[in-house]
DNA sequence: TCCTCCCATGTAATCGTTTCCATGAAGGGA
DNA sequence: TCCCTTCATGGAAACGATTACATGGGAGGA
């Protein structure tokens, strides 16, 4: 492949004035310029970015470790990062998690390898060896969406919290007093999060949290699906099934229609998380919706910001309650 | 950061020991070998794979540019092709061009700049002057899912072809005769294929082909709705509406519903490319199913022959019709 | 006319690896 | 005992860019 040296040799000049040219440096003159960019464009020359990278010690990426691509939420996310960094001259490495502590070991040591500029990590459960390291070592790192206990990082992520005790209100006005709940992971800080403000918001209005309404799934949909169905099975069946994410909300709405039940008049449900097809659902989905867009925006300038060594606060945005059919009439005082 | 002259330093051996324990090459003692990775684990030691880079000329990355991350099709593709990836040691670099030529163009730069090992295109539209540099140039690249007219690529795709005539077969025997069609864009050979497909499949089961029962949209949802509202305006409204991708289809089933028509008894409705939450939609929607993971995976492998420098033939896949209530009873005689 | 200053340009060191080649010690066969 | 082979190890040259520093020519002032 075709280098600066040939670039120097073809248009006369030296390799640091075609460097200089590229870099457009000010101390160059036009006609030179002219003649380097003429040289580039017949050789069809394109900068070697690891060569650049070895000498400048930068990269202009960003990691972005998620915890699975095909969950509606954090694809949006992903979309958000990349636009985001793009517009600020970066590109996004997306790693996989796919909730496995190991893959995310996997992603966090590939992309300190590849020395990129800062990371970006929705942490998978655990506080690994290797996540420690990396905060030890102080390179640029994100939490993003999750948080892990005990260690100084800078988060942006969403609080539920408030939308909860909205929705458990919501539902109380509308007449509904057994309401279970199936919650997240108790080693994701979301998990933990969004069950306290459950426990939280059933006392505020005054309910009873019954031990046999709460089971925690995995954020897949599987477990949604069979902590449904216990729900459904039990001797006094809860009036409501509230998913702690967008995927267990969909494997308990699939239980219900194997069922044959009808939503909400046999039992409603309500989902933690929002996704462009619970409008399309029959009936459309009451839901919390999170900012994810701007969670990703926020992610990414927060990252810069520590990159470029400027101090930098936790982002904390607010979720927002969605209501639809699935839990009856809305709109009605 | 601490780097291989330091780890040699602390082992008390040189460089290039240091090295050829780190690749384990065969030539070095069991106790050197000991030493060095005491040193490795001691100073927290990580390889940088850029200055690797530089050396051995490859990067163990590649490059994949799709349409649009959102689009659950790319989504379950970029999946599969992570995958495969990882299982093959390489690392991959997503960009999306969200269907514009020239965002296309920067990744495209960006990831050649990055001396990306082979590249993976979901073209968008058209030949621009740099994928045709990128061909000339001979670096391992192969497309997906799409291809672009006149240019040597070895390309892995699906063929909906078959699929669609099953599908026209099925509706035909429903007794359906009115089908109209919200096609894909002419520039991408997705696109192309389909129509083509539609109108040779209306003609085998003896169908008119209408001309106000065939308009293109752009792949996107709100395409789908507009179109879908024509055709529902028109004097004689089509039985059937089949869009040519997911999204189209999501905006016909809103503009369905808007309209308070129901599905299948006022208008029934197919859609190429089935997606997991057409399952639970109301009804569930028949649809074209595409070997999306098959399609990620086999191209990776075809990417990979490439850059080994074996020959690749291209692949083509089918696509499978998968019936569901959208269009009526099925299964019945 | 000559000195000085400025500024465009060139030379070469450098980034952290890999890898070719040299080196020297050890071992074995004669 | 000597020489040849084998093999672990080290020295140093790449890879392709950036950049500090050197250089030299031209312009302008005295």
């Amino acid at each position: 492949m075709v280098g600066i040296k040939e670039v120097a040799a073809h248009a006369g000049v030296s390799v640091a004035t075609v460097s200089r040219v590229l870099n457009d440096s000010p101390k160059v003159t036009e006609e030179t310029r002219a003649k380097v960019h003429a040289a580039v464009k017949a050789l069809r020359y394109r900068p070697n970015a690891v060569a650049r990278s070895l000498r400048t010690e930068a990269t202009h990426t960003l990691g972005l470790i998620i915890g699975d691509i095909l969950n509606p939420f954090f694809a949006v996310l992903a979309r958000a990062v990349e636009d985001e960094a793009r517009a600020a001259g970066y590109t996004v490495v997306i790693g996989n998690a796919d909730e496995r502590p190991e893959q995310q070991d996997h992603y966090v040591r590939t992309l300190l390898e590849q020395r990129v500029d800062g990371l970006l990590i929705c942490p998978t459960a655990e506080v690994t060896p290797l996540v420690e390291d990396c905060v030890a070592a102080g390179g640029p790192l994100v939490f993003l969406d999750r948080t892990l206990p005990g260690l100084e990082v800078p988060s942006v992520r969403v609080d539920g919290t408030s939308a909860i005790h909205e929705l458990i209100r919501h539902l109380h006005d509308l007449g509904y007093r057994r309401i279970a709940f199936i919650s997240g992971p108790e080693l994701l800080s979301t998990g933990r999060e969004r069950t306290q403000a459950y426990m939280d918001a059933m006392r505020a209005s005054g309910l009873e949290i019954r031990e046999e309404y709460m089971e925690a799934g995995d954020f897949q949909a599987a477990s949604g699906q069979a902590i449904a169905a216990r729900f459904l099975e039990l001797p006094e069946p809860p009036q409501v099934i509230f998913a702690g994410d967008n995927l267990m909300a969909l494997g308990a709405l699939d239980e219900i229609r194997a069922r044959g039940m009808r939503i909400p008049e046999d039992v409603a449900l309500a989902s933690f998380d929002d996704v462009a097809w619970f409008v399309h659902v029959d009936p459309p989905i009451t839901a919390i919706a999170q900012p994810a867009e701007e969670l990703g925006r926020r992610a990414v300038r927060a990252l810069l910001e520590r990159i470029e060594h400027r101090p930098v606060e936790p982002v904390v945005l607010p979720a927002r309650l969605v209501t639809r059919r699935s839990c009856g009439e809305t709109g009605k005082p």
